[in-house]
DNA sequence: TAATGAACAGCTTGTTCATAG
DNA sequence: CTATGAACAAGCTGTTCATTA
């Protein structure tokens, strides 16, 4: 059974990083896949980074898994046909921790990488 | 041909941290891999990040193939039996060149981590 | 046994295809 | 056509095995 590699702890994974950020976008407006894809995209693009749509997903059906949010229908506006999935905190005691860990991964990868920028200003 | 996927520009993959270190360890004191990977782990424990032996030799092949670095053979003592794989600088400008990529992708990553900190904590 | 290297396996993620409405 | 999802494929990297001296 138990069988994982076990991680080198390099820096924080995509898939968690992103999902830290969904649970803020959910917590804040219900927003939906694309549309969350759409602010992470704007919101990165200075800085050359721009996820695509099938991370976003499975980071979602992540969260689902984990219980720590769930999913609805609803159609895109009153008069189209087009539905969305949309997305509501589940459990927010599990969110909560989860964007704490998030935070301490980003937090562990950022000494990692100012230790490297302090090491390589020293030639 | 020209078959390569677009990566979505995350955070600085670890080989290419990896070979930054090198080329440092390498202009200062011509170590070894295994003794490369020591203080690799040494320096990096602290942050739970640890590399292993692999990843090192990948790097190094890689910066073989590039035509940054060359290697020589050595015995590890004087009275020693065993080999070791010295490395030296073959193109001091290439190697600068890389050093200041790995460094500026270093800097994206750090500016990608800054704005999630500062997102997150704006709960 | 220490050092190096290659092969293999598993995980992550970018691209493409499929489906619904 | 838009949103969602799954399947597929390409990397990347951790583990294991092989070789050499």
């Amino acid at each position: 059974m138990g069988n994982s590699r076990k991680p080198s702890g390099f820096l924080v994974k995509q898939r968690l990083f992103i999902k830290g950020y969904l649970i803020t976008y959910i917590e804040n407006s219900r927003p939906y896949g694309i549309q969350m894809l759409d602010e992470l995209k704007q919101h990165f693009k200075p800085l050359g980074y721009s996820p695509n749509h099938a991370e976003i997903y499975r980071a979602l059906h992540e969260l689902l898994d984990e219980g720590i949010v769930r999913s609805g229908q609803k159609k895109l506006k009153e008069d189209s046909y087009q539905e969305i999935t949309i997305y509501y905190i589940r459990d927010a005691e599990k969110a909560l921790a989860l964007k704490r860990y998030v935070e301490e991964e980003v937090i562990r990868s950022q000494s990692i990488l100012q230790k490297a920028i302090e090491d390589f200003n020293l030639d």
